[in-house]
DNA sequence: AGCACA
């Protein structure tokens, strides 16, 4: 059996671990078996439900690792054949030896940091949740979604066929393509918003089929970007 | 199937 594409680690990973036995009897277990390598500088397993039957062994040196990869591969533990690859990422440990380790936390806080689209993204959708809070539970609003409402039905006529496409009209017209993309694309199958220039107030928005169009056009039916513009989705003409 | 270390 191949280890994958994964590049040549002095940690292995290890899964098909049989679940049952306990986190300290399955390091110890693997300690032993794997010491006839190479020194081990350490086991970790988890028993998370996305961590079970998994471990890391981490060697002082990527020859051990090596060997353990070809030679212990299907090796029967507690009646399981172990699957043994490369790790995809250092150990800790490692970097702790090597002097690259980087304590966690601060990782995550430097990515987040970097990543200003998706936090001006999360402040923007959980604004326009709390707006939707406040207005749904408004009776002056009534008014309004009534107006949608009968602006959804085109005043009495038919409902357009299902369409992966939504038309989207009473929007404010200040409203921009990347404001609704951000609004839509919370929906599964999501493609594209495209709007006219020429024509304010109204878009399209295109998902990868009806279904997908359907769920995001009953979620955000009559949603407001202002008090005075509860949007109204139909599914676009053919 | 699933790649963590707190």
């Amino acid at each position: 059996m191949l280890s994958g594409d994964i590049p040549p680690n002095q940690t292995i990973y290890v899964k098909n671990l049989n679940e049952k036995v306990k986190k300290e009897e399955l390091k110890r277990s693997l300690y032993c078996l794997f010491s006839q390598y190479g020194r081990i500088l350490d086991v970790v397993a988890l028993k998370t439900s996305k961590l079970r039957g998994q471990a890391w062994v981490a060697f002082s040196e990527v020859t051990a690792a090596s060997n353990a990869v070809r030679q212990m591969q299907n090796f029967p533990l507690y009646e399981k054949p172990m699957r043994i690859q490369y790790a995809k990422s250092k150990s800790d440990c490692v970097a702790k030896a090597d002097g690259s380790y980087v304590p966690r936390e601060k990782k995550k806080k430097q990515e987040e940091k970097g990543d200003w689209l998706s936090f001006y993204n999360s402040c923007f959708l959980f604004i326009l949740w709390l707006i939707s809070l406040l207005q749904k539970s408004s009776i002056l609003c009534i008014h309004l979604d009534f107006a949608a409402f009968r602006q959804g039905n085109q005043g009495g006529q038919e409902a357009a066929a299902p369409n992966n496409i939504l038309f989207i009209q009473n929007l404010p017209h200040e409203t921009d393509s990347l404001m609704l993309q951000l609004l839509f694309q919370q929906y599964p199958g999501f493609k594209e918003v495209r709007m006219i220039d020429a024509k304010p107030g109204i878009a399209f928005v295109e998902f990868e089929d009806d279904m997908q169009s359907s769920t995001a056009m009953q979620a955000l039916q009559g949603f407001k970007i202002t008090p005075m513009n509860p949007m109204s989705i139909t599914f676009a003409k053919k």
